[in-house]
DNA sequence: CGCATGCTTCGACACGTATCGAAGCATTGG
DNA sequence: CCAATGCTTCGATACGTGTCGAAGCATGCG
């Protein structure tokens, strides 16, 4: 009546990891497709389908069908300025965040991002390849590859001399939504996640895009950069 | 790292209704002791105790203690805004509220506030005296006693005129925070809840605050008010 | 000094819901 | 027309957490 009814509703809304991770990737305004908002968002198709219907429902997004996509856009700039206001209070940090089931964990730690390794594996190799010098971060989200670097991942048996750059270079920074880092991705990322495959040190775990590291992987993560499975935990 | 890790924890925070109460009585930015946010949130002492230990920890709160009083105030303006931009959101009706345990129903359906009758109990009886005519509001939070209205107390066994108005009038407007309504307080409320205590249509039940309404009162408030229980659950 | 008051902590319970797998519906493309 | 893609719905499960009762700790009052 004389304040405000539905505040904790939708509050509610924004109170989950998944779905803040959808409204962020459409905080720029544009109009996204369900797929890309699960993956944004680390979650499978059906659960981000659930909370795009509950945000839909509450009214904070707003859809367009074309096709076989659903694009979903912000409702306005309204939602867009409660979000900033609320990340404005922060940290916040004591309140321990939302669990996360077995599986969402699995992909949040280790999952192909299209075609390269991304999660927390994929963050700590491509640190790994930063710190020993084998990268460096370059302007317009590329990476470098350093001359130490080329000799390195021709010594793991790639012809790095053969891989041909595309129009956004040889290796790209790839922004992971899950771990808010980058990760290396174009040409030079997709070789390596392949030769990783062909080695036996990751594999494909049975849901989608998830990855599981082999005892294998994390011999060879451990002896090239120090990478120990308990610290990712 | 570039975006907000925690607006999830923040809106989790404020996602609960009785929870948004607390902060909603806060909004003026003055402190209230622990027992009075309990109340305006409709929750016993215990329930208050965690909301607000994680409202602190979340640092939405700041607490100053003095005596054996605990008094809480909001962090800073910057909370209100939050606020106020999510209540801007709204309605977001559609997203269904958070359920209430059968004791917290019963609190919100029925109990004593001080010492007159609030709840859903409350609201419904003080919009009957209303609709027969029997009160009006009036300024000042106020209501004022029509003829009618008293002959109908008097009816019922009071002698209004023998009942004391205080300084604030003899019958109050209390805002009920749990149903955001108006309910029946003052003087006249204070006796008239007397009453129906004293005719058994209602009873105090164990639990602190709320009070159970009997048979006999459900037949009472039916036939005077035309309010079955149905209509309120 | 003992009792009352105000608040917090402990323990237990019930209910939502976030999650995924599998299946179902659309739409596009061969 | 059938297969593949994109998304949603259905069903089942696990886990938090909001809730209260009872107990514990302070503080204040008689």
């Amino acid at each position: 009546m004389t304040t405000q009814p539905n505040i904790a509703a939708v509050a509610f809304l924004i109170a989950d990891p998944a779905r803040v991770a959808m409204l962020s990737a459409l905080l720029d305004g544009r109009a996204r497709p369900a797929g890309e908002l699960a993956y944004a968002a680390g979650v499978t198709a059906q659960t981000a389908s659930s909370h795009l219907g509950k945000l839909l429902a509450g009214g904070l997004l707003v859809v367009e069908t074309e096709g076989r996509h659903r694009y979903y856009r912000l409702a306005g700039s309204h939602v867009a300025l409660a979000l900033e206001t609320l990340a404005s209070i922060g940290p916040a940090e004591p309140v321990r965040r939302k669990p996360l089931t077995r599986d969402a964990r699995k992909l949040r730690f280790a999952r192909c991002c299209y075609d390269h390794l991304a999660g927390r594996v994929g963050i700590a190799v491509t640190h790994g390849l930063l710190e020993k010098g084998f990268l460096v971060a370059a302007e317009k989200k590329r990476f470098e590859l350093t001359p130490a670097g080329a000799e390195w991942f021709d010594r793991m048996g790639m012809n790095t001399a053969s891989i041909r750059p595309t129009r956004y270079g040889l290796a790209r920074q790839c922004l992971d939504w899950t771990e808010r880092e980058h990760h290396l991705a174009g040409p030079l990322g997709v070789h390596l996640t392949n030769l990783l495959f062909a080695e036996g040190c990751i594999r494909r775990s049975p849901s989608s895009r998830a990855v599981d590291v082999t005892p294998k992987g994390w011999k060879v993560l451990k002896e090239h950069f120090g990478i120990q499975e308990q610290a990712l935990l």
